[in-house]
RNA sequence: GCCGGUGUAGCUCAGUGGCAGAGCAGCGGUUUCGUAAACCGCAGGUCGUGGGUUCAAGUCCCACCGCCGGCUCCA
C-alpha cells in the first residue's frame, strides 16, 4: 500500500507527490488548477497542500474566512476558464535555500515550513500560467486535460492534521477521466444521501435520537427487532462453535481499570460515577471483566481454547464533534468475545475467526477485506511472542487464501491485529470487525493455566468483534440495503391488504395464520384505497404484500406483491406460508416466495 | 474538543421587526374501492434553551445545548 498523499506532500517522502497513475495525476493536477483559481480570486490566500485522495482531491488554504458555496461556484467557473486557457504544466527546480526565500518573500509560510523540514538540496516546482507551486508531480500535460471535475464541500482542517495548529480552509473536489465516471460518482453521492441511515431510521421508525442523551440511540420497536435478529444470529452461530456466552457488569470500580491499564491510557474516554466516595466507571470495553471470568476457576491446558462471548453494553465518552448517527455513538453493544488459548493454538483460532468473519458477512452480501497490522515501535511483550503472533496471523490469512494488506507498525501496543473492512453495495468501506492478539492483559491479570507438565503457563488472549457494534453495523446495513432488509431482518415481513371491508374476515384468517407461523405480519384494514395501502407498504419496505379479495378467498390464495413492485399473482396460502418460513429460517438474502 | 453551517407542528419546509403558516402524517366523517397518494372536516406550536436590544423578537445581539459538513479520534 502506497503511503498517504498527505505525507508525500508534507514530508516530501517517496519519489513523487502522487501515485503516478493517470487518475491520481489528474486529481493532483485538478487540485493545482483549483489553487490557481483561488489565487486568482483571492491573491492574499496562502497555500498549504493539495493532494489527490480516494475519489478526488483537496487543497488546504490559509484564509480567515471560510469558503461559501457561492465561493465554490466562482472557483469552479475560474477553473473552467483556466482549463480553456490550456496552459502547460512545466517543471522547474530551485536550490533549497532559495526555495525557502522564495516562499518567505511571497508570503507563503506553510510552503516555507515544508521546505525547511526537508534535507534535499534541490526542490522542484510546477508552473501553469501565472501559478507556481512546490511540487514533485507528476502532472498532466496541460490544464485542458482537467475537465471532468466538481467541487463538493469546504470545511476547516488543521495544518498538518494537528489540532494544536492553526485551522486552514479545505476545499474538497472530485475528478475523473471521463464524464461518465464523474456522473456515476455524483450519482453515488446522491444515492448515499438518499440511503442515509439517519434519514431512513426516522422514516422507517427504527431508532431515534434525543438531545437528552447525545450519541445514544433510542431503539424503536422496529429497530429493536433488527437488533434482536442479529443477536439471535450471533448466538445461534456461536453456540455451534464452542463459545460460551457471559455477561458482566456495566458499572465497575476504578480499581479494575487501573489494573487493566485503561485508567492510564483511556481515562478521558470513560464516564465516571462516584458511589459512596469511590470512583466507578461505565465500562468502555469488556476485556478486563472477561479475565475475571477466566480467573473464576483454575484452568487446565485441556480447557483451552476458552471462548467467552460477551455482548456487553459499552460507554465511551467520544468528543461531541465526532458523534454521527449510529456510526459513532457514546453507548453501544459489541458482539465481543475473548478467546484464551495456548500459543500453539493461536493460528487455528485465527483461521477459524477469519472463516467466521467471511461466513457472517456473506449472509449480508458484504465483501470483507483484511489488513494485518504488525508490531509498533512502542510495545509490550517479547520479540518471540511477537514473532509467533504475527506469524500466526499471517499464516492464518494465507491459509485462508486471502489477499491482505500489510500495515507494518500499526498494531496495538499489546499485540498485532487483523482489521477487517467491509465494502457495501455502493463501494463504500467501513471498519467494523477487528481481531487482536493481546499479550498485556494476561500479564496484568496474572492469567494462568496448568500445562501438561503440571506447571502454570500464561495463555494468550484474542479480542474479536465481527459486527463490531450492533449500532454501527445496523447503520451500515440500513445504508447497504437502503432500508429494504432481507425478510429475516425486516421489522414487518408481510402485510395483508384486504381489497375492501367485505374481505376483511378472510384477510384476518390469513393474518392469523401468518402470526401462527411466527411471521411478523400486519393487517392493513385501514379505510383507504388499495393503491394507497400498497404505496404505504412499499415505502415502509415491507418485503411481501398479500392482497386478498373475493377471488383469493374462493381459492384459499393470496395475491403476492413484492416491495420491488413485482406482482406475482394468486398463490395458494399454504405455499406462501411454507415459502416464507423457509426464506426466513434460511436467512435468504433475497425474496424467494412464490418464485420457486 | 476545533472551524463553519443550522435549529419553526411527528416529518419536509415557508415565514427578514408588527395576529405563527403549508403539504404529508394523526384524528373524525363520507366513500368500500383489484396493485405506488379518494373527498370533506378537525386538531396539532414554550418558533432548541436562557439572557439582552426594542413600543413590539420566530426574525436583531450574546451565551449554552443539539444536529449537519469537515478536522482530530474511533467499534
Amino acid at each position: 500500500m502506497a503511503e498517504p498523499e498527505e505525507d508525500r506532500h508534507l514530508k516530501l517522502t517517496g519519489e513523487f507527490d502522487c501515485d503516478p497513475a493517470p487518475l491520481s495525476i489528474l486529481r493532483h493536477s485538478t487540485s493545482h488548477v483549483m489553487a490557481q483559481a483561488v489565487k486568482r480570486l483571492w491573491p492574499d490566500v496562502t497555500l498549504a497542500i493539495g493532494p489527490a485522495i480516494e475519489d478526488g482531491f483537496y487543497y488546504d488554504f490559509g484564509r480567515s474566512q471560510p469558503f461559501t458555496p457561492e465561493d465554490l461556484a466562482r472557483i469552479e467557473d475560474t477553473m473552467r476558464a483556466i482549463a480553456k486557457e490550456n496552459v502547460r504544466f512545466e517543471r522547474t527546480e530551485m536550490p533549497r535555500a532559495e526555495a525557502i526565500r522564495f516562499f518567505r518573500e511571497r508570503g507563503e509560510p506553510y510552503k516555507a515550513e515544508i521546505v525547511e523540514g526537508i534535507t534535499d538540496d534541490r526542490v522542484s516546482f510546477y508552473r501553469q500560467g501565472e501559478f507556481i507551486d512546490m511540487c514533485r508531480g507528476p502532472h498532466v500535460g496541460a490544464t485542458s486535460e482537467v475537465r471532468h471535475f466538481k467541487l463538493l464541500t469546504s470545511s476547516g482542517a488543521y495544518w498538518r492534521g494537528d489540532e494544536k495548529n492553526p485551522m486552514l480552509q479545505r476545499i474538497y473536489g472530485t475528478a475523473w477521466l471521463t464524464k461518465d465516471e464523474l456522473d456515476k460518482h455524483l450519482w453515488r453521492l446522491e444515492e448515499a444521501k438518499k440511503r442515509d441511515h439517519r434519514k431512513l431510521g426516522r422514516e422507517l421508525d427504527l431508532y431515534a435520537f434525543h438531545d437528552v442523551s447525545p450519541g445514544a440511540p433510542f431503539w424503536l420497536p422496529n429497530g429493536w427487532i433488527v437488533v434482536r435478529e442479529l443477536e439471535r444470529f450471533v448466538r445461534e452461530s456461536l453456540d455451534a462453535r464452542g463459545y460460551q456466552e457471559i455477561s458482566t457488569p456495566i458499572l465497575v470500580n476504578k480499581r479494575l481499570w487501573e489494573q487493566s491499564g485503561h485508567w492510564e491510557h483511556y481515562e478521558d474516554n470513560m464516564f465516571k460515577v462516584e458511589v459512596e466516595d469511590e470512583v466507578f466507571s461505565l465500562k468502555p470495553m469488556n476485556c478486563p471483566e472477561s479475565t475475571l471470568v477466566y480467573r473464576h476457576a483454575t484452568r487446565s491446558y485441556r480447557d483451552l481454547p476458552l471462548r467467552f462471548a460477551d455482548m456487553g453494553r459499552l460507554h465511551r465518552n467520544e468528543r461531541s464533534g465526532t458523534l454521527t448517527g449510529l456510526f459513532r455513538v457514546r453507548q453501544f453493544t459489541q458482539d465481543d468475545a475473548h478467546i484464551y488459548c495456548r500459543l500453539d493454538q493461536l493460528q487455528e483460532e485465527i483461521t477459524q475467526l477469519i472463516e467466521l468473519v467471511r461466513d457472517w458477512y456473506k449472509v449480508f452480501g458484504l465483501e470483507a477485506s483484511f489488513k494485518l497490522s504488525t508490531r509498533p515501535p512502542k510495545r509490550l511483550g517479547t520479540e518471540e511472542q511477537w514473532d509467533i503472533a504475527e506469524r500466526s496471523l499471517e499464516e492464518a490469512l494465507k491459509a485462508s487464501g486471502l489477499a491482505f494488506e500489510l500495515n507494518p507498525g500499526d498494531g496495538a501496543f499489546y499485540g498485532p491485529k487483523v482489521d477487517i473492512d467491509i465494502e457495501d453495495v455502493l463501494g463504500r468501506r467501513w471498519q467494523n470487525a477487528t481481531i487482536q492478539v493481546d499479550f498485556a492483559q494476561p500479564d496484568r491479570f496474572g492469567l494462568e493455566y496448568i500445562d501438561a507438565d503440571g506447571q502454570p503457563k500464561r495463555p494468550i488472549m484474542v479480542h474479536r468483534a465481527i459486527f463490531g457494534s450492533f449500532e454501527r453495523f445496523i447503520g451500515v446495513l440500513v445504508e447497504h440495503f437502503a432500508g429494504a432488509f432481507p425478510t429475516w431482518l425486516a421489522p414487518v415481513q408481510a402485510r395483508v391488504l384486504p381489497i375492501s371491508v367485505k374481505h376483511e374476515e378472510y384477510a384476518r384468517q390469513v393474518f392469523d395464520q401468518l402470526r401462527g407461523a411466527k411471521i411478523r405480519a400486519e393487517l392493513d384494514n385501514r379505510n383507504e384505497k388499495l393503491g394507497y395501502r400498497i404505496r404505504d407498504a412499499q415505502m415502509r419496505k415491507v418485503p411481501y404484500m398479500l392482497v386478498v379479495g373475493e377471488r383469493e378467498r374462493e381459492q384459499g390464495a393470496v395475491s403476492l406483491r413484492q416491495r420491488s413492485g413485482d406482482d406475482l399473482g394468486a398463490i395458494p396460502l399454504d405455499r406462501v406460508l411454507a415459502d416464507l418460513a423457509r426464506e426466513i429460517a434460511s436467512r435468504a438474502p433475497s425474496l424467494t416466495v412464490g418464485r420457486s
